[in-house]
DNA sequence: TACATAAAACCGTCCAGACGGTATGTCGCT
DNA sequence: AGCGACATACCGTCTGGACGGTTTTATGTA
C-alpha cells in the first residue's frame, strides 16, 4: 500500500491548508489569517500554497465552499434519518443546529463563516447560495411555510446565540425547542424520547 | 450662534472616526478597516485618530460600544412604548429587529458587529455583555422563559437571515412572526394593528 | 480684563515589519 | 521530455504605530 512514508497526495496539501485557515480563523479571528500564518504551521512552503490558491480570496473561498459541504452534508445526513415527511427539511436543519454546536469543531465552522465573510463579503452569496439549497421544502410538505420559517430562524438564532454567547441555552431548552410547538405541528418531535 | 465655521468639537471627531469606520466595515469588510482607510476619507490626519484611540484595538472597542449603546436605546425605546408588561423586554427586542434593518443603517450595524467581532475576537465578551444586559426579563413577567428565549432566538436568526440573506422574509412573514403563536401568548401584538 | 501656563487636540513624517504576490528553480513521476 | 507539486528567494506596498512639533482651548491669577 502506498510508498512506505505514508504519500502526501495535493488533494491532502489542499485540504491541510483549508483546515489550517478554518482553524486560525475559528481561533484567532480574521486578522490571523494570513498567508504567512497559515503556512507557517503547516510542513510545506508558501509557495505550494500559492500552487493550489492562486490567491487569498481563492483561499477564502477554498473555506467557505468546503465548510457549506460539511454543513450540507451534514443536514442532508440529519433529513435521511428522519422518517417523519411532515417538515423534514426545516426539522433537519434546527437538529444539526441545535445538537451540532456542542463539539468544538462546530463552534470553529460558525467561526470560520462569520471570519471569512467579514473579511470578504464578496464571499457571504457563496455561502448564502449554499444555505440557500438547504432551505427548500419540499413542495409536498404539509407543513406550512411561515412554520418552517421560524424553525429556520429559531437555528439560525440558536447558531448565533451559540457563537457569540449571548443567550445560555441549557440541553433541556434545546430540547424543548424541538417540541415547544402544540403536537402535531411541526416541531414534534419525529423521533420521540427513545433517541436518548 | 457658535463660532462661525462651525467649530469641531473632540466628541465630533471621535464620532466621525467611528462612524468612518463602521461605514468601511459595513460595506468592504474587515479587510478594509485599517487607521489609513479610515483617516482617508476624514478631513484630519492619522495622528489625530491616534490621539483619540491610541491603538486599532481601542478603535474597534469604541466602535463597539457605540454599536452597542445605539442598539441598547433602540431596544429600550421599544419596551417604554409597550404598555403590555407580558413579556415586554423579550418583545421590544424581537420588535427592534423585525422592524429595524429595513433601513440601511442598521443593515450597516449588523454587519459592522459581524467584521469587529471577527477582527478581533477579543470583541466578543463586549457585544454579549451589552446584549446580555438587553436579555434580562423583568422577574415579575408572567410570560416564561422559554417562550422569552424562543422570541429572542426568533429574533436573532431574523438578524443574521438579513445580514447574510439566507431567508426572504416578507413583511406580513415579519408581522406574522409578531403574532404567530395563539393569542394570550407572549407573541400577540401589544400595540393591536391600528400602530400601521 | 490681561496675561501666563498647562493641557488637550491635532499635524506630518518616518519606520520596521508584515503582507500578498511573483519569479524561478528543483525534484519526482509518467 | 514534460508536467504537476512543491521550495526558495525576493519585491513593492501597506499597516500599525511612534515621535516631535504646532495650534487651540481651558484654567488660573493679578
Amino acid at each position: 500500500m502506498d510508498a512506505q512514508p505514508t504519500r502526501r497526495t495535493p488533494e491532502d496539501t489542499r485540504r491541510q491548508i483549508i483546515d489550517m485557515a478554518i482553524e486560525i480563523a475559528a481561533d484567532q479571528g480574521a486578522m490571523g489569517v494570513t498567508l504567512d500564518a497559515v503556512v507557517a504551521r503547516l510542513p510545506f512552503s508558501k509557495g505550494a500554497l500559492l500552487h493550489h490558491f492562486p490567491n487569498k480570496l481563492a483561499l477564502l473561498e477554498g473555506v467557505i465552499d468546503h465548510l457549506a459541504s460539511e454543513m450540507t452534508a451534514a443536514v442532508l445526513a440529519e433529513a435521511a434519518r428522519d422518517p417523519n415527511p411532515y417538515g423534514r427539511n426545516a426539522r433537519a436543519y434546527l437538529r444539526t443546529i441545535v445538537y451540532e454546536p456542542a463539539t468544538e469543531r462546530d463552534f470553529s465552522i460558525g467561526r470560520a463563516v462569520l471570519a471569512a465573510c467579514a473579511i470578504e463579503p464578496s464571499l457571504t452569496p457563496r455561502w448564502r447560495a449554499a444555505m440557500g439549497a438547504l432551505a427548500v421544502d419540499d413542495p409536498d410538505d404539509p407543513a406550512g411555510k411561515d412554520d418552517a420559517l421560524m424553525l429556520r430562524l429559531i437555528a439560525d438564532g440558536l447558531w448565533m446565540s451559540d457563537l457569540f454567547g449571548t443567550h445560555e441555552v441549557s440541553p433541556e431548552q434545546r430540547k424543548a425547542l424541538l417540541s415547544l410547538l402544540t403536537p402535531g405541528s411541526l416541531l414534534t418531535d419525529a423521533y420521540g424520547e427513545s433517541a436518548e
